[in-house]
DNA sequence: TGAATGACAGATATTGAAATCTGTCAGCAC
DNA sequence: GTGCTGACAGATTTCAATATCTGTCATTCA
């Protein structure tokens, strides 16, 4: 129907990606993304309120994609243990895989993560509960023994921090990092699986 | 026999943190600290190679003063698993009251600490080498059950990141932060303690 | 009528000249 | 001789003028 391609949101979104990628956070103003559109920055303004605003968005999306094969995972059937334990170490490893393949462009979605605190909240929110989910689900199995639920659920996600969280992913390369993260989640599938009496 | 007295290193760095602690770290300078102590900044020069040898010894001090309370709970008598939740928790109330008091010298002597990362891995090595001589007490004691203690001691180390690396920090004022720390504490304590299996 | 434009005001970033700081060293004082 | 000074060169930071960007809105175009 359309010759020209309507100006979404979406596509919106998609360029100002792309900008980023290529000017680098500092550099990417509004006037790029609307140059890679072939429109007026005004036009910009009529979908975003502000750059703000078009940051959040994107780091929204970035955040969402993270989130969706932890979800899978969470979803899925089988023993808990095992699948607490596959969670963690994908999680982690998408963390790391993300650093490694693209270092710069990390960094900018760490950025802008830190101006999108709000929805930062929400995403480690949703994580949490699928962590609440699958604890829970161990529970139900007798496979795990938890007073608190939810409470332990964040205990597991803030535990594993060190390995997930970007402010340290400078740290990720470490050669013994297998080792300690194999330690840790050992450590810590022991605490839920032991017969709870603290 | 000395009505002047002399310059020492030690008298430098105790001007070099008053001179922090009154102009903060992007504006104190050599010539600062150097008219603090009512010399010339050259004599400063006598005594550290660099300002940044000096900033790295105030940092190095720093960690000393936050080592030594825990370095006498390490060393104490007594049932493990209680020392070593003490231990935790001490060091975690000391990074949250150094916050507390004075957010802005926390802050300086943060990036000073990113600086000097070399004292900082020396600093964690000592940390982590208390958490060692707890745990294999607790071993010896037939409190824990462990495969490898030094790998452990670093589990229980990391485990604990979210609660006190300064990254964190502006997180510690979560009035849940006491029972998420409960709740972590107890899962650890249960995984040293459960019998070994995995 | 509804989306897009482009000129505009105020805010933010860049830039280059001037000021300040770091680090050195020949010389002074004790 | 030992420890300090103060002048100096080169590096870094500051500051103010200039340029660019953000966000608005009256106007255009389909």
């Amino acid at each position: 129907m359309n010759e020209v391609v309507v100006l979404t949101p979406e596509r919106i979104l998609e360029a100002t990606e792309e900008v980023l990628r290529r000017y680098g956070l500092a550099k990417a103003t509004v006037v790029d993304v609307a140059r890679a559109l072939d429109v007026s920055h005004g036009s910009v303004y009529r979908h975003f309120p502000s750059k703000a605003s078009l940051r959040q968005a994107v780091a929204k999306r970035w955040l969402d994609r993270a989130n969706a094969p932890l979800q899978k995972i969470a979803e899925a059937t089988g023993p808990a243990p095992a699948r607490l334990e596959k969670w963690l170490r994908t999680m982690i490893d998408i963390k790391y895989k993300k650093v490694c393949e693209d270092p710069e462009m990390f960094a900018t979605y760490l950025t802008l993560a830190r101006e999108a605190c709000e929805a930062v909240k929400a995403h480690k929110e949703r994580l949490i509960d699928q962590v609440v989910h699958i604890i829970s689900e161990g529970v139900k199995q007798g496979a795990f023994h938890v007073a608190d639920v939810k409470l332990t659920a964040r205990a597991v996600f803030d535990a594993t921090t060190r390995y997930h969280h970007p402010a340290h992913c400078d740290e990720w390369n470490d050669p013994a990092k297998a080792a300690r993260v194999d330690a840790l989640l050992s450590l810590l599938l022991k605490g839920l699986e032991a017969p709870r009496k603290r």
